[in-house]
DNA sequence: CCACCTGAGTTGGAAAGTCGAACCCACCCG
DNA sequence: CGGGTGGGTTCGACTTTCCAACTCAGGTGG
């Protein structure tokens, strides 16, 4: 009965079962700097438009953007995150910070982004309870879901 | 000249050409967990084997996963995070936390992290200048590459 | 010795998804 | 009227994915 395809159930991959698709996340880097139309967006993504198309689609079905007229008559529309798009955001911000730090040689960043203190912002996960930043070997996986347990961290 | 496709030179799309394929942060996911072998990694992330085989290679190539034997005769062999690897975790943390959030009931939560702490794991991205958390309307983009200006926070 | 098991993949062919260019439609502009 | 713009849709070629079956090497049990 149990079909030959039941894999852990995690909120990573759900999350990426809506998100995870090619230009997903870049729609969703540019909706949140505020290029909301359909044709900044095949410009600044390089996204095919039929893809665009779907992504978008896709996008407003799951309520991380909305799509709305911001002019009647010629209509044209734009799309702007909701606020469960917003949150989506440092998934964007830690993965650009890996980028910068692993895929450049740091000093050709494309963008830098300002924090609201005045600096540049290097956004760091931390625990909310403790506060301190947050580590690999700081960290203890407990599944909840009977049958899915993990190895854990492997002794160096 | 100028190729047809020149989108928005930017290090989250550069990172999502290494890691944004169809369950390459899934792998990463249970290799971070201690769950680095061939088999374990196509019943947990329900992968075909063959995508799985390429993946792998893509993360090694990258240097984002490492291959170990963890025994010679039988060859058997493992994969683990790099510190490259590892410093994608805050992405995973992130995506897990928006999906508890946003896709489930709060409360069926597949999976808990704990932090050194004692406490719960609640990841919050912050400044690591000032400290604060960070919310979209803290931050200001700066492009650093003439010709990609952003139209900027739509005013609501 | 032989059959069978496990781990770690590879192979082959059908099904699904992607790409790019071209097309469409409504509307505005001169 | 001719051309331009914004926001898509359609088409066919191409590329990936999927899944089952196969391989190969080295144990394991009888």
């Amino acid at each position: 009965m149990a079909a030959p395809k039941d894999p852990r159930p995690c909120s990573i991959a759900d999350a990426l079962a809506l998100v995870g698709e090619k230009y997903s996340l870049l729609v969703l880097r540019e909706v949140c700097l505020g290029n909301g139309r359909f044709d900044q967006l095949v410009r600044n993504i390089g996204a095919p438009r039929d893809i665009l198309a779907t992504r978008l689609r896709r996008l407003v079905d799951a309520r991380i953007l909305t799509k709305r007229a911001y002019s009647e008559r010629p209509q044209r529309f734009e799309y702007r995150p909701t606020e469960a798009g917003l949150e989506l955001e440092p998934v964007l911000m830690t993965l650009m910070t890996w980028g910068d730090r692993h895929l450049r040689g740091d000093e050709d960043r494309p963008m830098v982004i300002e924090h609201s203190c005045g600096n540049e912002l290097v956004p760091v996960v931390t625990c909310r309870a403790c506060g301190d930043p947050v580590s690999h070997e700081d960290l203890t996986a407990h599944p909840q879901v009977p049958g899915w347990s993990v190895a854990g961290p492997t002794a160096a």
